[in-house]
DNA sequence: CACACTTTTAAACACCTGTTTGAAATGTAC
DNA sequence: GTACATTTCAAACAGGTGTTTAAAAGTGTG
C-alpha cells in the first residue's frame, strides 16, 4: 500500500516504536529492518551506521521539541521578578504534548525514548543532548537557580539530576506502571496523567529545604 | 594468590562489579570468568544461566538488606502516632551503609545493580524483589500512607515510584554525576553524600500537595 | 589403592550481531 | 535510448553471545 514513502521514514518509524519498546540495546537491525519491510542493508546505506540511526531518531523530536521549549525560556527569563518554580516546569507540558502531533503517540514514544537513551547506552545521550541544545538547557538551569535562592548552585545540579531521573526512569517503565494502576486502582493513565502528576512532585521536591548538617542521629 | 577461594564467589565478586559498572546486557560470562580467572562454562555449572547469575548477585545483597528493613518498618509502625515522611525514609540510610561492611564498596555497587536491574532486564527485576520481599515493601507503603493522609493511594503508588526512578537513575549513572559534580562544583561525592541528599528531596517531594485539578492554563 | 562424586577444562555448538560487498534494479537527465 | 547516478538486494563476513558436551582433573571415603 504506501510503498512509496521514502525508505528513510519507514525505518525512522520502524526504530523508533521498537526502541521505545524493548530499548537500543534489545532491538537489532534486523528487526527493524523487517518492521520496515526494507532491506537489512539499507539502515547502513541510508545512516552510517546504527549508532547514527539512533541519533537520528531522537534528533527528529529534539529538532521540533527544543526550540519551542528555548522560546518559552525565553519569554520566562524576560519577566523581572523571579517565576514560580511550578510555573517554570508546567512550560513543558505544552511543548510536550505537542509531540503527538508530529507522530501518533509522539509524546509517549519521545519520552520512552528519552529514558532508554540515558539509561542504555551510559552517556552518549547526554553528551549528545548537551552539545546541541546546551545553550537552552542552561537557561532553564538559570531560572531554576532563580526562582531557588536558597538553594546553592551543586544542589540544584544534584536536585535536577534526581528529577531527571523521575522522569526517564518513570517512562521508560510507563506501560508497566500504567498496567499496574489500572489493575490495582482501575484508575486509566494516559501520558498527560503522568506529566501533571509530576509537577507539583517535581516543584515541592527541587525547591525542599535542603538537609540540616547537624542531624546526624543515623550512622 | 588467594586461589583456593570458591569459584561461586570469585565469579560472584568479578560478576557484580561487572555488571554495576557496564549492566547486565553489556557484561559478558565471558568477562566474567576472564576476570574471576575461572573456566567459561563454570558459571553454567555453579548457577545454571546468566539471568540466574544475576538473581544470585543481588540476592547476596538483598538478603542481608531486606530483613534489616523489614525489621526498621516494624519499629516505627509500632508507634502509635504516625511517623514523620523523614524519619521513615532515614531508616534506609543505616542498612544501606551497611552493605559496606558486606563488600569494599558494598553500597554503591548494590544501588548501582538495583538501578541496572530495574532499566535494563525491564519487569524481571520488579517481579523478582516483589515475589521475595513484596511484604516488607507493603509495611514501607503502609508507613508512607500513614504519615501522608491527604494523599489518595494512587497518588502514593506513583509518587513512591517516581522516587524509586530518582534512585535508580542517580546510582546508574552516579559515577559520571560524580565526575560532573568533581569538575563544576569541586565537591568530593561519595554515595553517603548523595543518599544525604536524597532524603529532604524525596520527603518534600512525597508529601507535596496533590496539583489543584481546574489550573487548566495550558493545554 | 580403588571407588564414587564433584569440579574444572577445552572445544564445539547454534545462533545472533552490525557491517560490507558487488551485482541487479531503478530512477533521472540528456 | 543510452549513459550515469542512486538505491535495493541477497549473500557473505568477522566477531560475539549463552550454553552444552564429554573427557580430564581433583577430592574425599571406605
Amino acid at each position: 500500500m504506501s510503498s512509496k514513502v521514502h525508505t528513510q521514514q519507514r525505518i525512522l518509524d520502524a526504530a523508533q516504536s521498537l526502541f521505545a519498546e524493548s530499548g537500543f540495546n534489545d532491538t537489532s537491525l534486523r528487526q527493524i529492518t523487517t518492521k520496515a519491510e526494507v532491506n537489512l542493508a539499507s539502515v547502513n546505506y541510508h545512516f552510517g551506521s546504527k549508532k547514527e540511526l539512533i541519533q537520528a531518531v531522537l534528533q527528529r523530536y529534539l529538532q521540533v521539541l527544543m526550540p519551542r521549549l528555548d522560546q518559552e525560556f525565553d519569554r520566562l527569563l524576560a519577566s523581572q521578578k523571579p517565576n514560580d518554580l511550578t510555573q517554570i516546569l508546567s512550560v513543558f507540558v505544552k511543548p510536550l504534548l505537542d509531540l503527538n502531533q508530529l507522530q501518533r503517540r509522539g509524546t509517549r514514544t519521545f519520552l520512552q525514548l528519552l529514558g532508554r537513551g540515558y539509561t542504555d547506552v551510559q552517556g552518549h545521550l547526554r553528551w549528545f543532548i548537551n552539545q546541541h541544545y546546551g545553550r537552552t538547557l542552561d537557561k532553564f538551569v538559570l531560572l531554576v537557580q532563580q526562582s531557588c535562592p536558597h538553594l546553592p548552585q551543586s544542589e540544584v545540579f544534584w536536585r535536577l539530576h534526581f528529577s531527571l531521573g523521575s522522569i526517564v526512569f518513570t517512562m521508560a517503565s510507563s506501560d508497566a506502571l500504567s498496567e499496574i494502576a489500572q489493575a490495582d486502582f482501575n484508575e486509566a493513565v494516559d501520558i498527560e496523567g503522568v506529566i501533571r502528576r509530576l509537577i507539583p512532585y517535581l516543584g515541592a521536591a527541587i525547591a525542599a529545604p535542603v538537609y540540616s548538617q547537624d542531624l546526624k542521629t543515623v550512622a
